[in-house]
DNA sequence: ACTTTCCCGGTGACAAAGTCACGAAAGCGG
DNA sequence: CCGCTTTCGTGACTTTGTCACCGGGAAAGT
């Protein structure tokens, strides 16, 4: 997203970075938080899960990005009410509590780092809110799956994986696509959809 | 909520409280953010507008309450992508952003206070997410309304705003509770709820 | 190779929720 | 009392969600 190297606080340059390999599980709901999270690369996922079993992607970290949760949960102590899992290797920084509030009320550098990389994602997850309470499920479908394909013509996802994503039945998906297969708009495979018409789409997740 | 005198900040002892009547608009989607916002007395609600004409409850803000999107706009420079009203007549104290960053940059207590409270409403507006993702309208309707209640046995509400409380249309609501009147649950009045049994609401809030 | 086990997807049937359109009744201001 | 607004009721229909079950393809064991 950024292209520009933004001015990382010194702070987070004397950190050894760790290793993720794709599948960690970083933290789940309940746990107790400890460590501060710093994305270097490799891409996280943060889901809140139902008592029923069905997901709901919350948002995704990529390079440079803090966890706006594990920030919360430190400083107001609470656990945490959802869970991360790598999607792609990942390489990350991380800070003891303890060292995370002294450089917190000691350099206003990482201060404002962390704060406004905090607020950034509160924006985010107010439009996360938005389109699941507003917008109609065709609409966000379609909007995924353009995200998905990033400007390729095919998607590299499961009817699953969209459905957390945007918050509904595997079953819903499944027949909306199959629908569009008919429209000609798209054309289904296993784990991938090609993109027949970017255009319909874009018209749909428009509106 | 919180009977214990918290420690408010010396900051915040300097500042002249500004009276609000009920009704009074704070600040609505699209605004640029100019002032850090703190409620002495009364009772301020935060809504999401779809472009639709609908309204979602986000949270409500009373007695010591920061607004998580009033500092969060501050902080990333972003504009509100909600809205304020003043439910109950209310008193609030207010700090530009020039002064605003200063106390947080020179101020621990400050500086923890606002974060503490940022994180806390982060939490709540989880919580939201997750039930209007995941829990019929049934339930947070029998929730809303034993929260409207409070221990009494009435709650003064119209259903349409018991709609845009649990982000649900009022139809849906109006429905529901022709329900739960024929099975002697609740008895409708205009603009006010009667709970008959409190009981059988709270059993339908748990699942 | 063959089989077993998963993962992924399709579908019918039905329930819950959302939308649209319209009307009735209650309160309120003149 | 009369018009007006607010609040609520309801029918008809669409969209979305849930449940149950099946089939095919991929992967992994033997």
């Amino acid at each position: 997203m950024n292209m520009s190297s933004i001015d990382l606080p010194p702070e987070l340059d004397l950190l050894e970075p760790a290793f993720m390999p794709k599948g960690t599980t970083l933290f789940k709901a309940g746990d107790r938080c400890r460590l501060f999270v710093f994305v270097v690369t490799g891409n996280i996922r943060v889901d809140l899960a139902s008592e029923s079993g069905s997901n709901l992607l919350l948002y995704r970290l990529s390079a440079n990005d803090t966890c706006v949760l594990t920030t919360s949960c430190l400083m107001s102590g609470d656990q945490y009410c959802a869970e991360a899992t790598v999607e792609e290797d990942a390489s990350i920084l991380t800070m003891p509590a303890t060292e995370f509030f002294t450089s917190i009320n000691q350099s206003e550098l990482f201060r404002s780092f962390v704060f406004s990389s905090f607020s950034q994602r509160l924006t985010a997850l107010m439009t996360k809110v938005d389109e699941i309470a507003f917008r109609s499920v065709e609409r966000r479908l379609a909007a995924a799956l353009l995200h998905h394909s990033k400007g390729a013509d095919i998607a590299q996802v499961t009817h699953d994986m969209l459905a957390t994503e945007i918050g509904t039945a595997r079953e819903v998906i499944s027949r909306k696509l199959s629908r569009w297969e008919s429209e000609e708009i798209i054309k289904r495979g296993r784990g991938e959809i090609e993109l027949l018409s970017t255009e319909s789409l874009e018209l749909i997740a428009r509106d």
